[in-house]
DNA sequence: ATACACATGCTACAATTGTAGTTTAGTAAT
DNA sequence: ATTACTAAACTACAATTGTAGCATGTGTAT
């Protein structure tokens, strides 16, 4: 039923600030926009608004105010970032790992720590039921 | 020196035509456009002559013709699927790729056998020592 | 009450993108 | 040559995106 809403980059960036601050006041996203990105407060409105209309955020009245209203995500970070993962994943690998990671470790290599903790973390996610060793 | 320019999801699929055919003449790409994209023959032309605006792709006269030119890409797959890559990680990850799988195996588990494969991808291509030797 | 500040809601506007139509000029067939 | 095709060039146009200004209504300090 929820598809997620395309996110641009500028409205991702609003995003961010949603997602790290609960029932954040437009003033507040505008200050932090200001200092991040230089935006005007306009520019900051106009991107809390779209977002607001594509359901990716919602805004509800501050109690006892009848116009400053709290924004906060509708869309969760976990959510989008699922999406996003997978739809680039798609789009340029045909979903499968392997070859992106192929073509990320030409660009990056990993020393043998880094190798390890990534390992790990597969056999921390495996399908085939098998989990972890529990203790004795 | 070489930026590689943006290139939209429509031009992108002109790419990959490109990328499989190379010196590929319009007709051709017009032909495979219509048939996989349900594109009209301008729709193709237009963007052949987006990409090589915008030096994603190159055009020279067929030999022994005044006007029908071939096409062929300048970026190549390769430095597209690299360059997107590390964008995306970027953007969406910080770079690092750990957190980017973490969220990957949520949506898909991997058996052992694509473990196996993948912790072959990571030894082959460690930054410190040269390739590993398992023991005897 | 008044005035001022500020949150919201409209309006704007150029660049990009997806998707083509129209015009012009080589080419091939008669 | 004349005609008919068609490759390439130029033009179009709505939707989206980045970036904001203006108008209006509400809370706040005098």
């Amino acid at each position: 039923m929820n598809q997620i809403p395309p996110i641009t980059d500028a409205e991702l960036e609003v995003m961010r600030v949603l997602w790290a601050n609960r029932d954040c006041p437009s003033s507040e996203v505008v200050k932090q926009m200001t200092d991040r990105m230089g935006w005007s407060p306009n520019t900051t409105r106009t991107l809390l608004t779209r977002l607001v209309q594509k359901e990716a955020a919602g805004a509800k009245l501050e109690k006892g105010s009848k116009r400053t209203q709290l924004f906060f995500p509708i869309i969760s970070e976990q959510e989008y970032l699922q999406s996003e993962t997978k739809s680039f994943m798609k789009k340029l690998y045909g979903g499968a790992l392997k070859p992106m990671l192929a073509n990320f470790l030409q660009d990056k290599k990993l020393n043998a720590q880094e190798i390890e903790d990534l390992k790990a973390l597969f056999d921390e996610n495996r399908s085939d039921g098998e989990t972890e060793k529990r203790e004795p």
